[in-house]
DNA sequence: TTCACTTCTTACCATAGGTCAATGCGCATT
DNA sequence: AATGCGCATTGACCTATGGTAAGAAGTGAA
């Protein structure tokens, strides 16, 4: 029974099949109903989260009180706050289920252990880092001059599958705009197609 | 002579006066004229760039040809695509002098000297990208839900001199709006705190 | 089935910010 | 002093997106 969380160890930080058998201590499963909150802003968490299955968001709020979401999880993506965990901060964001979803839990345990067992482990660590802060900068540079559409757009080939999955109003809110006018730019888009 | 990087190293990576002695030869100062370029985008680098005195900026252009900048970089800050540095990945902006400048140009030995020197290199050197990528955070959610008035509220506390000292325009470029609109952002702000 | 609930769409108007053009203000060079 | 140039300001107008409200369509529960 090789679960995803397993075969994205083996891929992401070349272990040997042994070797993720014994990371198996680790780390524990838990089945979340949509809605359940994982990691509240402002607590001092020292957890990941892996998707095996289901959807998850992480948000905040505008002085406004909009929600602002920072980023899907779907499956065979990882989400936490790497500030909060290592740099033992508050949280700057929450974390909550969108579906019913089955994550996996670890914590710096975690990591010092596959740091035992990955040669090159703080290399493809620091590579995961720079490419997460490439994609954020990606996101300010599309926030500053792109249009909705053209945003809306980049968040397709982001997340290929998420469009018909997502409320519409989620989508929005990681867009920055009004669940109405993410309606206008999809009929719009719906025209161009034809 | 002690200079502006030399007090950085010290302070920022805790080094004894006689260890920062020791890093003298592995950075060269240059200096540079207002508009001079030091990173071209999609060109590979391998240098961070220390500001000694001046300003530079790091930015790149949209597809509708705009400039948008991503950072500011007066005295004493550090700038360099991290993700060019070290996964010798094209870079994915351009790095520019807006005044006359000096600064301390350095690469990834520099680095390895320093991780010798410095007895807690590698957490320091992560607590540095995890809170740049806070910072990133957040200027996605002032991008996401805040005015233009709020986000130069901002830009006024991350850089509390440069408000004068930077062309307007650049500022609005920073901000992701037109130097007409920072100017009235300007004036309406100047009328409420009459 | 019916009701309640949520999500999406549409229509109408309001507003923030963009665009364009004219003007004016330094500031450097001659 | 005079010229020219880049930059900032201002005003008139335009457009994309927001706000509000109403209705349509899906979904689940009783």
């Amino acid at each position: 029974m090789s679960s995803n969380f397993q075969w994205y160890i083996k891929k992401q930080w070349g272990l040997s099949e042994e070797d993720t058998l014994k990371l198996q201590n680790f780390y524990e499963k838990r089945s979340l109903e949509k809605g359940e909150v994982l990691l509240q802003i402002e607590e001092f968490s020292n957890e990941y989260y892996f998707v095996e299955s289901g959807l998850l968001k992480s948000y905040s709020y505008s002085s406004n009180g909009k929600e602002h979401i920072l980023q899907f999880a779907p499956e065979n993506w990882l989400i936490g706050d790497r500030g909060s965990i290592h740099l033992k901060e508050r949280s700057s964001f929450y974390v909550e289920a969108i579906e019913d979803s089955l994550v996996c839990i670890f914590n710096e345990s975690f990591f010092d252990e596959l740091s035992k067992l990955c040669a090159n482990f703080r290399e493809r660590n620091e590579a995961l880092l720079h490419k997460h802060v490439r994609h954020l900068n990606h996101r300010i540079n599309l926030l500053l001059g792109a249009s909705a559409e053209e945003r809306y757009v980049d968040f397709l080939k982001l997340y290929p599958n998420l469009s018909k999955r997502v409320p519409l109003r989620l989508i929005a809110s990681y867009l920055g705009i009004t669940p109405e006018s993410l309606s206008r730019v999809r009929k719009k888009i719906a025209h161009k197609e034809l």
